[in-house]
DNA sequence: CTAACGTACAACCACATGGTTGTAGAAAAG
DNA sequence: CTTTTCTACAACCATGTGGTTGTACGTTAG
C-alpha cells in the first residue's frame, strides 16, 4: 500500500478561495485534466488552446497558487503537473457539507481537520443519529 | 436506503463556472453550511454578516444562480435552503479529476455522467475535448 | 388606515479577472 | 557566435465582482 506523505494540514479560507476560483473556468479545468494525466510545459499546454500563450500562462499561474499544479524547469521548458492533494483537499470541503445536510453537524469540524481515508483508524465507528 | 430523486443530468461549462465560482468566497460558504442545516430567511442570514442587506441578498442570488441554494416565499419572508445536489456535482466533479489521476481515464465519463450508484442508464456528455 | 418589516433592484465605486500586445532574458539549436 | 524557443512580466483594456446607498413595493402588525 502506497502511503502517501499525508499533511493534512486544512486550508483556510483564502486558500478555499483560490481552490475554488481556480476551479471556477473551463480552461483551467481543462488543464487540470491534462495534467493530471501527464506533465506538460506550458508552451505544449498553450498551444492547444485558442488565446495567447501569456494567457494560459496566467492560467496555470493561477492553479499554482492554489496549489493545484506545480512547475518543474527542464532545460528551458517550465513542465506543469497536476496535484491530486489539492484536488482532495477541495472533495473533503464538500464532503464536510455533505455531511452537513445530513445532520452530522456535531462531526464537522472533525471532517475538515481530518482525512477521510479508508485505512485511517478513526471512521471506523460511524454514528448517524440525530 | 432513501432513493431520492435523482435527476444527474451533468452540468454543462457554464454552470460548473457558477458553481465552483459561488464556492469561491467564505460568507457563500458560510451561508450554505447554514441553510444546509436548515432554513433562514434572507434577513436573518443578513443579520448574522457584518455587511448589508444589499450585499447577503446579492450573495444568495449567486448561491441561487449556482443552484446551490433555492428559495421559497413565507409571508414576506424569503426562505434559503440548501440544495446538497450542486454540492453532490461538484463532488462528481472532484472524483473524476481524482480518477484521472489513478489513471483511469477511460472512465471519466462515467464517473461524470453517472452517480455512484449503479442503476442509472444514463451517460454520454463529456466536458473536455481533447 | 399607518407603520414597520422583508425584499428587490438600480446606481455607483474600487478592485479583481481574463484577455491582449510588447519587451526582455535564459537555454537550446545552428 | 547568432537565432530560435520557452518563459516571465509589464502595461493596458473590458468586463465581472463584492461592496455600498437609496428607492420602491408587497406583506404583516398595530
Amino acid at each position: 500500500m502506497v502511503v502517501e506523505k499525508l499533511d493534512r494540514r486544512e486550508l483556510d479560507d483564502e486558500e478555499v478561495d483560490r481552490l475554488f476560483g481556480a476551479l471556477a473556468d473551463a480552461t483551467r479545468r481543462d488543464i487540470v485534466a491534462r495534467v493530471l494525466r501527464e506533465e506538460h510545459s506550458v508552451s505544449a499546454l498553450a498551444r492547444r488552446y485558442e488565446m495567447s500563450f501569456a494567457a494560459v500562462q496566467k492560467h496555470v499561474a493561477v492553479l499554482e497558487r492554489a496549489a493545484l499544479v506545480h512547475k518543474r524547469r527542464r532545460g528551458r521548458e517550465q513542465m506543469v503537473s497536476g496535484d491530486v492533494e489539492a484536488i482532495r483537499a477541495a472533495a473533503r470541503y464538500l464532503d464536510a457539507y455533505e455531511a452537513i445536510w445530513r445532520g452530522r453537524v456535531d462531526r464537522i469540524v472533525d471532517l475538515l481537520a481530518q482525512d477521510a481515508r479508508p485505512d485511517d483508524p478513526r471512521d471506523a465507528q460511524d454514528e448517524q443519529h440525530d
